[in-house]
DNA sequence: CATGAATGAGCCTTCATTCAT
DNA sequence: AATGAATGAAGGCTCATTCAT
């Protein structure tokens, strides 16, 4: 049998993917944690280099585990990345919506909700340029996308009633949420800097639109 | 992934841009011709199924060559995909350029230039979903794409010195580039429509916003 | 880790996946011939460690290709079960049709036919123990195999019609069928050298049965 | 291979043989006990996937245990897989010996005894399917197959001598044997029916044969 | 210019088995 | 006695790319 050279029998980590500052986690942990694990490294991959440059067997890896123990958690690729992809709209939301119900001025309010926009999409910006192949190419991910964009709206109209502000349509505040959504993504990406613009003026701009949606 | 049947090895290309006269190609052709052919074939392929789903075999097959065809005429998969996104945008700005040419009332023209937009990223929405994982995951993709965007600012400036309007900074233009470019994906990719949103509503919205621009 | 299981590969020794003495091929050979070469190493390999014991990287590279080379001419490991069971159905049936052909004293006949089978499932023994399982686990090998069965019994029928016999049904043919086959087997698998049975014996007996359906 | 809904956890064991009180069972049972419903649990799957088919995880979930319960009472898979074919063997020559010791006339004892071997072989099929490649693939299985098959013939003599019919060698009866169980295989596979052979002839005739080796 | 057979690294996934609890 | 999280070798298969013709 061609058996090739045993790579040495090294549990921890092996060169190549970094691993999360885990250390030797218990052989026998909690499952919740491990999946937690898992997600937390495959974020992190996902953003670093894609999800066409990351590998189910490297997440299991940078998160301390074997690739066994990945489909243990994880039926497939696709699936930790709709999870990975599910912590981040839970985190962004849960940060946003707390922001919004601190309240304040509309502009003072409106520069948060940019600033922390921007600053989510600049941590994720790996992730979220994988997302629009994925919403394209697989059904599935088109699918959870869709739900909660669908949420995210609906949070804009509560928004809207809470305030007491102007009319908006559903339309309008979509097309506030892609302007808002597709800039924090140029700065985030470095797009904004590699056009030769000015961030504080865009990022000035943006307030000002979100804003009057306030109003 | 799941195998699909072999598409028949004629069919020659038919791009989102270019027709070519179908019929057997001859053995050998002018360079040009079979680079375009091959270009175009590459098109329909990443727009079908997105840049990661299409393979560089079946590309030639498309094109009615020979995967050493292929690679006689472009360095890898993704100097192609480099020349399909410059054919794209050629075409999209000759086609918009020609229109601001030909003028009219703001609101008319800013009407045909979102049209035109939409109708644009409907035709190649596959590949501008791949173009953004690309342009974050790879340098030269992303050199390439930045080079685009500059000239398609200082098209705008050109603009607005042509039709002498109220007076608008790069940032401004880049957030309006931004907000159309988005909305038209979101539109291209069925996402407005998944959301239950009105397709003409959101157009008009975006024609108004263009038509400011433009005053 | 320990992998206890898998009993030595038990037959014939083996040394590292043995070559067939093809020699370093033409880089570039008629796909024929690579074909050919495939069947012809997988028909080794899984003749003596099995359908199961056997991978189809090994295959390729005891034909002298790569793991690719194998998926270029055969879709699946089943699809060239498929071609090896199929090839060794032409020649086993060739080689006894022949036979028959030449014919002669009825039980000079049945000997030969019988000793021929014998050498074939000894042959082949390998490839026929694999067969039953995936007959019974593998719905397309299934069809395949009965497909097989069939034109055997054909074959059966059109014997006694050219000598003109006494009158067998074809459940009478099947049940010959099974045990010149199974008996066959018996003996190729060294079953009846285990049970310490008469190997001669046996045959005489297989061909006293043959004998008399054809007379 | 295509993945499988997994069955839900609960569902004990109801094997070819025996079958053992539903309901939940102790948490701390007697071994002996947790033993038999692994055995009935990998009997059912064995049957039903056959061999290569089965996961020794789903073995054990089937069965109601842990897979840390399943190497606790079994070396290995294939440890599981004997004691289901001694079970199995047990079975039959329990049913059939005792048939036997009831008697009759040789005709309807011999159909009694064909009939039974039918029901087993199709009860068992999957079991069987699988046999034959373990038999040839793994030494130990052969070597236990080996035995059981010396027993059979033992068996067989000896009912020759109680009957004091013609006289048989031990050749004559293997012979038989193998084309009883090779018929009684081609029936539960569905062969036979698959061939458009009459299931009632084939038996008719393999009920003559069994006869004259009775008288 | 063009062919197309061949490459081979590497990805996704499985599953028999172990061991800390 | 039983659990069940975890292992990790290995297997099936893909696809961008090369090169002899």
């Amino acid at each position: 049998m061609a058996r090739k050279a045993k790579t040495p029998p090294t549990t921890p980590g092996r060169g190549g993917a970094k691993k999360l500052p885990a250390g030797p986690r218990p052989r026998r942990g909690l499952p919740a944690e491990t999946r937690e694990r898992i997600v937390a490294a495959a974020a992190q991959l996902f953003n670093r280099v894609g999800y066409h440059g990351t590998d189910s067997n490297r997440i299991a890896e940078a998160a301390g585990y074997s690739p066994g123990a990945f489909y243990k958690h994880f039926e497939s690729k696709q699936q930790v990345f709709l999870a990975v992809y599910e912590a981040w709209v839970d985190a962004e939301w849960k940060t946003i919506g707390s922001e919004i119900r601190v309240g304040g001025e509309p502009e003072a309010l409106a520069r948060r909700i940019v600033d922390l926009t921007v600053d989510f999409h600049t941590r994720w910006r790996g992730l979220r340029a994988s997302l629009v192949e994925l919403v394209f190419a697989d059904a599935e991910v088109r699918k959870f996308y869709r739900a909660q964009r669908r949420r995210q709206l609906d949070l804009m109209s509560g928004i809207h009633q809470g305030m007491g502000g102007a009319q908006h349509t559903r339309e309008e505040d979509a097309l506030l949420l892609f302007t808002l959504e597709r800039t924090a993504d140029a700065i985030a990406q470095g797009e904004i800097r590699d056009l030769g613009l000015d961030r504080s003026a865009v990022i000035d701009d943006l307030v000002k639109r979100v804003t009057q949606a306030l109003a």
